[in-house]
DNA sequence: TTAAAAATGTTGTTTATCCAACACATATAG
DNA sequence: CTATATGTGTTGGATAAACAACATTTTTAA
């Protein structure tokens, strides 16, 4: 395990322009947040801000990211597999964190969104199907996640846009002997 | 006025390192206290803390006197006179300050922070004595504002041992003519 | 359309903070 | 007594953050 600490200063100062932007994002939609309003909220030079994140884009992807990854709650799937209960949890995951983001206003940014979603599935997905199917073919796997990504994030979106009367734990659950026991 | 703006990383330092202090002082007492429990809970270098103060006691002096300042609410005196209201207030604030202070177990340190309260008493009053008294003798208003400091003190600490049933501002209010009057 | 104002990114220099290491003091226990 | 541990205060070198200045681009208003 490669453990480079890093610098106290490099994660306060993540933290302070991280928790700056979600304060400004639940007050205003994304287009009208400037670099300028995240660093006087977060008390920290400009210049500060770009040393940290390429611009304000970058900043929304790796928020994103790490706020799905606690919702993910990342670790606890870091040693489990992929059935009927894991698969059920990640899809509650993923539409109490869209829930969440529709209070905060981005958007215009749908797409981005769901490509960092989308990645940080496959992730996890592959994960857990290497440990599940050890020396087993990587590249059929890597494929699988994929799949299982897309298929996850695109049950969501249609479970918020059609069937709010069923709840996201039932929806999927009707998809999922298919998925586990194959579909012949 | 010569405003030589302070660089932000101090005032956010002192102010982790002064928030840390008072959050440990309201679980254990002052001695034992020490400066990694200090640099732990403000979450900074211990050699940093050292840039910022001398040692431990010299932090207590400067919460203390920043914590009274803000009880004395000293701009609030920094255009008026004294006369009763003044020196109600004044005095009200004081014996407020102690009741909180007797809360936070800074026990064994009594002497340092009485100190210090007469100290900050002293340089409000004077300012006061100035202003009050343009082109008077300097020293004079000086000895003055140490034998108020010292009285207005000393009054706090025999209201609290003694007569706790009479109000701070009552008791005190019983000596005001013949610090307003004068003796004769 | 144009001029002024505001926002974006970048750069070089200075300063505050981090870190590891040190000598020293003060317990605490075997 | 002695060894082990814990706290104090200091140092030198490395690095993140502050700051001011600049050229560009984008917004705004007149």
């Amino acid at each position: 395990m490669s453990e480079a600490k890093t610098d106290p200063r490099i994660l306060r100062t993540r933290k302070f322009i991280m928790d700056a932007f979600m304060e400004l994002s639940a007050k205003k939609e994304f287009k009208d947040i400037t670099v300028k309003d995240i660093t006087n909220e977060a008390m920290i030079n400009r210049a500060t801000f770009y040393y940290h994140f390429e611009d304000i884009y970058d900043l929304l992807e790796k928020v994103l990211s790490e706020v799905l990854l606690i919702n993910l709650d990342c670790n606890a799937y870091e040693n489990s597999e992929i059935n009927e209960e894991t698969l059920i949890s990640i899809f509650t995951a993923i539409t109490n964190f869209q829930n969440a983001l529709s209070n905060r206003c981005h958007r215009g940014y749908e797409e981005t969104i769901a490509r960092i979603i989308r990645e940080q599935l496959e992730v996890v997905f592959y994960r857990m199907l290497v440990r599940q199917h050890e020396g087993e073919d990587k590249e059929g796997l890597q494929v699988t996640a994929v799949m299982l990504a897309w298929g996850i994030y695109g049950a969501s979106v249609e479970w918020r846009r059609n069937v709010k009367d069923v709840t996201p734990e039932a929806y999927i659950q009707s998809a999922i002997p298919y998925l586990m026991k194959g579909l012949s």
